[in-house]
Formats: C-alpha cells, structure tokens, sequence
DNA sequence: CTGAAAGCGCTTACAG
DNA sequence: CTGAAAGCGCTTACAG
C-alpha cells in the first residue's frame, strides 16, 4: 500500500494542510516542521496521487495531443516538439491517435472528461462544431497542421509559399511539362500546395492538365502507384512535385524500375524534408518544414492559455518553409544550379 | 462548468448510485430508470471526471509508456504496437521520453503516483532497483528491449541470432575481412549483436580486430564518422556490419563520397529493417525486427497483469528476427544471391 | 505558522 | 431495483 498524505502527517506529528503545504511550496512553513515533513516524506517514500490532486484542484497537469494513424516520421518530430514542451513546463502527455474517417471521435469524450488541461490536435479530420464546444467550456484547443476557421488557434506552415518557391524554382531548370502526385484532403495542406504550383506556373503561362495529376495517400507505397500511372501518359512528365517526400521517395523507386533515370529523365520534387529525403538518391530537392517547432510552440500556446483569465484568442500563426536544394531537380550539387 | 452526476440525477430524478450503475453497466437498472437517466446524460452533455474516478476505484485506465528521447523510427514503430493494444484494451496511453544518462528518473516519480496502472519502458536505462521498488508496489512493469534480470518481464528480440544469420550469409559471399559499427551500450542488443557476429566469424576461423570495430551510436549522423574511421584503415574491410539501419545507411554515404562503390567495393548490412533500409540506394541486407509487434505485446501483457492477483510473474518472451536480403551485401536480387 | 473542516466527483458495499 | 452514506486522497479558504 503506497503511502498517503496521512501518514505523513502522522508520522511528522503535523496536520495533513501542513504537510499540503510544504508539498506545494506557496505558503510559508517553519523551517523545522518543514524538515520533520520531509524527512517524513522520505521515510515513507510518499509519492501524491495525482487524481486526488486533479479532483481538487480541477486540473490534472496533462496535455492532450491527437495525432492520425499513420507512421509518419513528419508526425513524430511534431510529437517530439509536443513532449519537449510539455515537459518543460511540468505537463504530462496523453497521447491518442486517431483513425482517419473515424465516426466517432473518441479521444475528444475522453479529453472532455477533464483528463487534459489543453489539448492539441495534429493533422486529424476535426469537427468544427466539436471543437468550438470544448473551447468553449474553456479548454483551449490548438490545431496544427489543420485549419477550421479563424476562430480557432491554429499552427499552420507556409505551404503554399513553399509551393511557390519550389515551382519557380523547378522553372529555372527550363521544364515544362509537370506533374503532380496529391496526398489526401483531411488538411488543407495538399491543396495548398497545389494552389501554389499552379499559380506559380500560371505565372509562366503554363498550365498543368488533370491526367498529370495524380492521385496518392501520403502514405508508404502510394507515390510508386501514382508515378507508374504517370508514366505511361502518352508524353511522360519533365518534372514531378509530390505533395511529400514519401511519395516522392515511393516515385524514384519507380522511376529507375523503369529504367529511367532521376534527374537525367523526370525531374522530382518533395515537400517536408524529412529524414528520408536525403538519404534517397539523388537526394531530394524539397521543402523544409519546421515540424519540431510547429509542435513546440502549438503546445506552448496550448499550455499558455490554461492559465489565462477570460475567453481563449484566437491565435494563428504560420510558420515559413524553407527551399532545400538537392540533387532531384536537376542541379548538381547542393548549393543551386 | 461541465455538469456531475449530481446534475444528472436531479435531472433524472434519481440518486447519483443510480446513474453510477447506468454509467458503469455493471449492475441492473430498471430500463425506463436507464431511459431517462440516459436521456439526461444527453441534455446535459455530461461526461464523467475522469480524476474522480480514478480515485475513487484506484485505478487510472491508463498506461505509461516510456521511450529514450531520440527520434528513431524504429521506436516509433513501437509506440504504434503499444498505442493500438492500449487503446484496445481501453486505456490511455500517458508517454514519457526518458533522456539518456538522466540521473534523475522523472517519469518514474510521476508514474509512481498511481497515475498509471501500468507502465511499459522501452529501451531504458533503468535501474534494476527502481523496477524492482515498482513491481513491489504490485504495479506491473514490462520492459522492452532492455533486460536487468530474470525477475522483471521483458520483450526481447532474438538479436544474437539474427546477427549469425546475417554473418553467416555476408560469409557465403566470401568475405573475410569483417568491420563494426558499434550501437550504444544503455540497451543489450549491441553487444548481443557483436557477440553474434563474432562467434559465426570463429566458426570459420575468422576474427574481428579491434581497429575494425567502430564507434557509434545508433544515431542519424555518427555511421558517417565512424565509417570514415574505417576507411582510412590500412586494409579497409571488405564488408561492414552496422549495428543498426540508420549507421548503415549513414555509412553508405561516407563509402560513396569516397568514389567508392557498394557492394562492389565494400559490402554493407544493417540491422532493424526500418523503412530507411529498402530506400536507399542499393537497398540495405538487414534484420528485420517486429518493432510493432514487441510493443503491441508488451503493452498486452502489462495490461493483462492488471487485473491478475497476487504477484507479478516474471515473463520474457524474445520475438524471432528475420534475414531481409536485399542487395547491399552483394546480391544481385532481392531473393539472395 | 498551523489545524479543522468542507469540498472536489466519483464508486461501492450495505440496507431495504 | 434503488438510495443514503462512507470513503478515495488531496487542496484551500477560514480561523486562530
């Protein structure tokens, strides 16, 4: 049997609100009493037990943190940036991942119940109207990676200014027949970057037809399909820009099986600059984004706001991307061109 | 203010043991009490406090799950086998990233509140006496690829063998001068591994010198150094094993930007078989090890103690690994040789 | 500086 | 089938 904040008292021949006190540390104590305490606590190897402290002082110390069910390195430098966050600030986490097209959003019943403190959502398929409910029994709520209005803090990053600066980029090479592979619409990322290729390359007076886009998940293996079905397009692409680096990584593969070659015949691009990116070969030209941070600061935030009076602000911040040149696009060492 | 199950049962007109009951469905409640007890569970948008609960029936339904504090895809892997089993079973699942060498162990005191009804630790360095201490209080602990005696339960991985698999194919290819690139000792697997690779090598009267055996540490980045090391060796090694995918993969790196060609000029294998392995270029020969599956059956079986009486016994199960041949080591084709 | 008491929101024998 | 009451282990005004 652990011990509890009574045998302590006993044992120190105090009170237990004297023992609360020199546990928490506000209120001021007498050195010696102080000492009997916590040679008592020592003694007794005490340890508090954290539901009756969260059942009475209504908050538990946990953060929530939701993440989609999928194996992601992205997603796990968001988590890491999560964890460092909250444990620089004393939280612990709660961590559930979520399905995709879950019906039932069930880490938001168990958030609700008072587990958490603050909770921040990462890339999940949220319901706007769910989301609003629980910010307004004044839990905060943080978002990344994901966008229900403006109303709702969000972290997101700048995709479609990466997109851009990646296209222009792609251009210099001289190519101008591109392609897309998408990932999937539960975040407005993809499209983002669509967006901005598109617009870039508007800008050129280039277009990019339907049957050069095509359809992926994100996921591992999904690119290898889509970039198969590209290249049997009657005239195959010059350059292909994946909506990451998975799915471009997933296309090299099956560009060489083809006996082609990256950048001499198809030109590619990723976007995240995850790990992967630079061990594939040619390394991946991509888009650096700043996946530790976006997690970091979104549960700073979160965490910020459990202790602030009033309703919760409505924060958005985008965080900028980065062009990380490698050998993909054609340029033949790291430094451009 | 979220609503109580007082709220409820004045709503219902019932006590609040009542609605307990309906809550909790153990018991038997007349099914036009349920009905409008659940309907005012409805109305009032109620949600069980999740603190209160858990002091009251001193148990918390969750897990604690605790990972060193890198950022290695292969504990993420992990994770997703010990995320699945809790949320299957119905807990939540509390993470903590343990940073190596910390002296102090944070998690543990938390954990140690009663906040966690059980606790999985992978790749810890923990102390034997703490574990001990914990499963004294009869909470269960299952460690996973860490061992610190007989009596505590561990998940393991067959790491010795798999290592005499992988050397005893690497020796069909005819090499004979064998280089390592050492992991970390904080876990056994390294040194099991090493042992594997030099007890296949004396069966052929094969030996590994010192100067071939290259420090790392199982991290992104150090298999570039430690191979460099290896390379300005006098004889450079006909064929590196490195203890894990991304040293390896690293290692690959160092050999190219020598001019050095693999597996022409020197031949390489790793061990995980992360996804890292089949992406780089020639893919790795590795040992495939049922990351998800360790921590989906770690966290079973520390759930399943739960509800066990009396005290903990001590399980260790040690999961088979699996030669991957791919054609870094020298084989032409991805079905050996 | 310290203690007695109420309260946090549940569950669970115990009666009935 | 249902209710009253005690208890889980803390914190926090309120007195003194």
């Amino acid at each position: 049997m652990p011990s509890t904040i009574y045998d302590v008292a006993e044992k120190a021949g105090v009170s237990i609100s004297t023992v609360s006190r020199v546990l928490n540390g506000r209120n001021r104590v007498h050195p010696e009493t102080r000492e009997r305490i916590s040679a008592a606590i020592k003694a007794l190897n005490y340890q508090q037990n954290a539901s009756a402290r969260a059942l009475a002082t209504q908050q538990s110390d946990t953060l929530g943190f939701v993440i989609p069910q999928v194996n992601d390195p992205f997603f796990f430098e968001i988590v890491r940036g999560v964890e460092d966050a909250a444990s620089a600030a004393g939280y612990s986490l709660l961590i559930a991942s979520q399905p995709r097209h879950a019906n039932e959003h069930h880490y938001l019943k168990l958030f609700r119940r008072r587990y958490v403190d603050a909770m921040v959502l990462a890339a999940i398929d949220a319901h706007r109207q769910e989301i609003l409910e629980i910010l307004a029994r004044n839990v905060p709520v943080v978002l990344v990676q994901q966008d229900v209005g403006e109303d709702v803090p969000a972290f997101l990053v700048e995709n479609y200014g990466g997109a851009c600066a990646l296209t222009a980029h792609l251009l210099q090479h001289g190519y101008g027949r591109f392609a897309y592979i998408t990932g999937t619409d539960y975040t407005p990322d993809n499209l983002e970057r669509l967006r901005g290729l598109r617009d870039t390359l508007a800008g050129y007076g280039l277009d990019i037809p339907p049957e050069y886009i095509s359809q992926g998940d994100y996921l591992r293996g999904s690119g290898y399909q889509a970039m198969l079905r590209l290249l049997d397009l009657p005239k195959r692409p010059e350059v292909v820009f994946a909506a990451n680096d998975q799915m471009a990584s997933d296309a090299l593969l099956a560009i060489r099986e083809r006996g082609l070659r990256v950048p001499e015949d198809i030109a590619l691009a990723g976007f995240d600059d995850v790990a992967l990116a630079s061990y594939v070969s040619p390394p991946l030209t991509t888009v650096h984004q700043p996946a530790y941070e976006l997690g970091f600061r979104a549960a700073q935030v979160a965490l910020g706001m459990v202790k602030e009076e009033g309703p919760i602000e409505p924060i958005r911040v985008v965080l900028p991307t980065k062009l990380v040149i490698r050998r993909s696009c054609g340029c033949s060492n790291e430094t451009g061109r």
